[in-house]
DNA sequence: TTACCTGCAAAGGGTTTGCACTTTG
DNA sequence: CAAAGTGCAAACCCTTTGCAGGTAA
C-alpha cells in the first residue's frame, strides 16, 4: 500500500476514512474504465484481482467514493421512477442535492443542441431529456462558505 | 365512461388497448398533478377515488401510458445506477430508437446551459446529464419517407 | 363472446444492513 | 488498541408476474 498518490491518501485521511486495498482497487477499476459501470460490473472487474472482495463492499465503496466526489453517478439520485403527464411543454429538471427540491426550466439552447446534433451526425432527434444537479440558490446561501460537502 | 376525449379513446383504440376506468383515473391524476409522482404517490391519489385499485395496476398502467407516449418518465431508462471515475470529460448520450445504438457526444452548448441556469436561478451546478433520443443517420436513411411517429 | 385487464399474492432483482471478524492508523 | 472496514447472508424495497376471476368492445 505504498505508491499511493498522496493526494488520494490525503483525501481519505481528511475525510476520516481509511484507504483500504479494496477501496483502491475499486477506484482503480473505475479510473481504468472508459465507460460507466454498474455495481456488478465493478465487482466483476475487481474480483479479477481480488476474488475475495464482496459485492456489499463494492456498494459501500461506491457510495463512499461518490460522497467524497471521487466518483460520479450519472444516474444521480437513483431514486424511484417518477412520472408526469406528457403533452405539456418540454421541460428539463434541476435537482438540488441538498434539499431535494426539483425545479423545471427550459432553454432555447436545447433546441440549438438538437440542431447541432442533427447537423453534425445526421440524426433525427425525437426528444431530449436533460437533468441538471447541483445546489439551489437557498441552499447555496445557507451553506455559505462551509467547505463540507453535504450528503444528498 | 362517456365524456372521454375522443382523441384519448382513439389513442387507445388504435393501440389495441382498452380504456378502462382505472387507466382513465391514473391518467387524470397525472394530468392534475403539477409535480412528478412516483408509482406509490399515484396509487395513493388514485385510491382516493377508487380504493380498490391495486399498485400492480398502477405500475402496469404507467408502463403502458409511457409506451403510448401519454406519460413521460423523466428518469428515462430507470436502469441500475452506473458509476464513472470523476474528472473525465462530461459526455452525453444519443440513443437510436430504431437500432438501439448509443452514441456519445459533447457540446459547448451544455456548458452555456449551465451558465445560463446559474445566472437565471442562482443555482450551483454540479453536473448535467443529457439524454437525446431519435433515429441515427443510417436508420433515417433506411426508413426513408415513412411518416409513422414513434414512441419514446 | 373473447381478448384484454384487474387484484392478489408471491417472486424478482438491485441495494442495504446486522453481525462477528479483520485491519488500518 | 480503538475505530473503521470487510464478508456473508438475510433483509429491504420497488417493481414485475402468474393466476383466476372480471370486463370493454
Amino acid at each position: 500500500m505504498r505508491n499511493v498518490p498522496n493526494q488520494l491518501r490525503e483525501a481519505f485521511r481528511s475525510a476520516g476514512r481509511r484507504l483500504t486495498p479494496q477501496r483502491m482497487l475499486i477506484l482503480q477499476v473505475l479510473q481504468e474504465s472508459d465507460r460507466h459501470l454498474d455495481a456488478e460490473a465493478v465487482h466483476d472487474r475487481v474480483r479479477q484481482r481480488d476474488p475475495e472482495i464482496s459485492l456489499a463492499t463494492v456498494y459501500r465503496t461506491l457510495a463512499l467514493l461518490k460522497e467524497m466526489g471521487l466518483v460520479n453517478a450519472p444516474s444521480l439520485g437513483a431514486e424511484r421512477s417518477r412520472y408526469e403527464s406528457a403533452g405539456s411543454t418540454p421541460h428539463y429538471h434541476f435537482t438540488c442535492l441538498n434539499c431535494g427540491r426539483v425545479m423545471e426550466f427550459d432553454s432555447p439552447l436545447i433546441g440549438q443542441l438538437s440542431d447541432e446534433l442533427s447537423q453534425a451526425h445526421g440524426v433525427s432527434v425525437v426528444g431530449t431529456q436533460l437533468h441538471v444537479v447541483g445546489y439551489c440558490a437557498s441552499c447555496v446561501a445557507q451553506m455559505g462558505g462551509e467547505s463540507e460537502t453535504s450528503r444528498q
